[in-house]
DNA sequence: TAGATTGTTAATCGATTAACAATC
DNA sequence: TAGATTGTTAATCGATTAACAATC
């Protein structure tokens, strides 16, 4: 499938594609062109026909792109069109809060499991999830086939825990603790670091010109 | 202070070097040199002293870089030396958990109020904020002198709303939200999205080799 | 067919890395 | 002073934009 190696900038954009082309499928919009949706979108039209046409020719010379068609190819490509068993590991605030996004579980992603380390939460249900103790962990993720694990913890309970759920083939970890994990090559590794993204905007408000 | 333009990439990289200097700060480590951190960090040494040399010579030739020094010169750089009024739209998990989390504050990013559309949040109270109906937004903004807005709020509300908080003087917004807010160019806007930073995982977990 | 718009090559721009003279 | 390591210039690499021939 895969002729040459696609750049991360490319991939990095690809989701907002995808939200831009679901949004115009709800607006019931059949075809767009380069130049249309670079004006959406704010990025050159040259852009889009290049990042796409890292992926194969999705358009068509004369008529633009199909909507319906380049957003389901998209969605294909970021592997949504698979399903995928989740857990969340730390049942505070944040956690909860993915648990009850329920937008996930439309694109595949299902939240097998909350784990906690506290005692309190024991047995606590969110959103029909109960709130299990993190010492359940290898047995749960191998017998519910667990690939993607978010960690919604404090610092160092997340470099104590994620070893773990690599041992026991989590295949990829959605990183929420303020840490880069060192993990073998084979995990994935996403990081949602809040605190950098706030430093990002105080930055850029202490910048303005 | 700004001789030159810095770039984006630039900027982006620097809470990530700020975190590693904290880390090595609480660590009692007193000096670093660019290959040192290099290794640590996973980057060339060559980036690190082209990056921190955007901003002035931090380090010294046959020493390295202090690092309480060089901390917080970077932490000056993104005004962290400086205090913040926030307030924080949706008080639903994510709204709550933004609230909830006090490191921020320890930052200087005061969360001063807490709003949400439905009635029946109303006078809740998350860690001594007390929720209050969004109508009442422009009044407060403006009484508690507040530049940062965090919107976790549904797209359709977050678009009715991000305008308003523009208006009143919201300098800002740190958007949770899954859609591009269109402001004047003096608002900034820093981005959240959790859901395509979800797709960008799965991605990457397609695409291992 | 004529017009529109893609796919793709070439030109430009920017970011990263390498190298080394300056200097503590 | 000698050794270490920065600050900075130059070389390389990669990403973006422009241009246009291919083609629907």
């Amino acid at each position: 499938m895969d002729e040459h190696e696609i750049s991360k900038v490319v991939v990095k954009r690809l989701p907002r594609y995808y939200r831009y082309l679901g949004d115009l499928l709800e607006a019931k919009v059949e075809r767009i062109s380069s130049g249309e949706l670079s004006e959406l979108m704010n990025v050159t039209a040259s852009q889009i026909r290049q990042d796409l046409n890292n992926f194969g020719g999705f358009g068509q010379q004369g008529y633009g792109y199909n909507v319906k068609y380049l957003y389901d190819e998209i969605g294909k490509i970021l592997g949504l069109d698979k399903v995928y068993n989740m857990i969340i590991v730390g049942a505070g605030n944040l956690g909860q809060a993915l648990a009850n996004y329920v937008k996930f579980e439309k694109n595949g992603f299902l939240i097998k499991g909350l784990f906690d380390v506290k005692p309190e939460l024991k047995g606590v249900s969110v959103r029909g999830i109960e709130i299990r103790m993190t010492d359940e962990l290898p047995q749960f993720i191998r017998k519910h086939d667990i690939q993607i694990a978010a960690l919604t913890l404090p610092k160092s309970g997340a470099e104590v825990i994620a070893p773990v759920l690599a041992e026991n083939g989590v295949k990829a970890i959605w990183n929420f603790a303020h840490t880069d994990l060192h993990l073998p090559p084979t995990v994935v590794v996403e990081n949602v670091h809040l605190s950098e993204s706030l430093m990002h905007l105080s930055y850029n408000l202490n910048h303005m010109d």
